[in-house]
DNA sequence: TCATTCACTGACCAAATGGTAGAGAACGGT
DNA sequence: ACCGTTCTCTACCATTTGGTCAGTGAATGA
């Protein structure tokens, strides 16, 4: 049923425990119990907890790349890869809430790990930087901040994918209508943004 | 210097670690270290670690409540209340960031203390929906889903004070000046999806 | 003046934490 | 059959954690 290696299978069970219950509180004697294994098995495949969090935001971020690689190959210019961007991480979200709650973890002020992350991400930002203004340029888009612009769209989705009680206390349930509803509004305000 | 009780001393450390480095993260002995009192002060005051963060949450959604209520006092119906409140709640976010990041620690999924913020804040979320929807029936706003509405702007707000190091990656330095910017750009928004 | 309450502390403690050392098992290559 | 490697385990360990207990000294009130 599970054809995993061991080592992939903790990395797996620390994303989704860093991401959810947060680093401090996911203990290695807990995940190796959650796996089935002993604690030393995990310090044997990753030898300290530090370096276990680092693999884990490695692969995240590795994550993230190809997943907005993924979207950005099959959109093309304007407003299309821009939708298409924000379709596919919202899929991200609904499917692997625990990455996007990894980074909220992970980018607490003064985290050693959150520079790990920046660094992986560089690219990917520069990117997206470079085609808004690109287009800015091109007068497809008019003129506006691209990081205020990428930064509230980054706010909105790890939002959807980690608020979940502050949702469900403002009577959203957590359903896939609520997540299209919310997909649909952050497209509004991108779309008023940059297209008109 | 310091007029303050040590029942208070304690209760401000505790929020402004809690909110900074997380409920976990924080050891009771650190927090006495930085008050320069013993750990088993604190124990006086509050007999255990979790009445300690309950009272900080019961603290904190004290001090959101004047603060939105403030807002509200003073600002007329219409729009106008919008924007009032939305400039309020940055302020806050300026000067006490914590509070959001305690916000954002305490609504962590499966959180048991998010239930008792969750209870705190219900009256007051009620009366945002109560006045928005009658502002919508009296046609002075737009029809739009009061709740998503009220969550994009929680998300952003939280965004602004938590997602620091975001921000940095965005190139975005956690000035004075890009506040106002974050601050303009979700009013712009919320005008877009309130008012026209 | 004496008893009581309040605020605080030093000495402990049991449990949990991250981590080390070393002993097998499973395995393919020779 | 033997060896080296890879992987997982048992047995420990030092430290830190939240928390208990028995005080101490200073106010406070009768």
């Amino acid at each position: 049923m599970n054809d995993l290696s061991t080592k992939e299978r903790v990395l797996l069970a620390a994303t989704a425990s860093f991401g959810t219950n947060g680093y401090d509180a996911t203990s290695l004697d807990a995940l190796a119990r959650d796996l089935g294994i002993r604690k030393q098995t995990i310090l044997y495949h990753f030898p300290s907890k530090e370096v276990l969090l680092a693999a884990v935001v490695d692969q995240a971020g590795q994550d993230f790349r190809t997943t907005i690689e993924d979207a950005l190959v099959d959109a093309g210019p304007g407003w299309d890869g821009v939708e298409a961007l924000v379709r596919r991480m919202f899929r991200l979200a609904l499917a692997r809430p625990e990455l996007l709650g990894l980074l909220r973890e992970v980018s607490r002020p003064g985290s050693s790990t959150a520079h790990r992350l920046t660094t992986q991400m560089e690219p990917l930002i520069a990117r997206g930087r470079l085609f808004l203004k690109r287009e800015m340029r091109a007068g497809r888009f008019q003129q506006a901040d691209a990081n205020i612009v990428m930064l509230s769209a980054y706010s909105t989705i790890v939002g959807v994918a980690t608020e979940v009680e502050v949702s469900r206390a403002l009577g959203i349930e957590p359903t896939l209508r609520s997540m299209v509803h919310r997909r649909q509004e952050l497209l509004r305000f991108l779309h008023s943004a940059l297209v008109a």
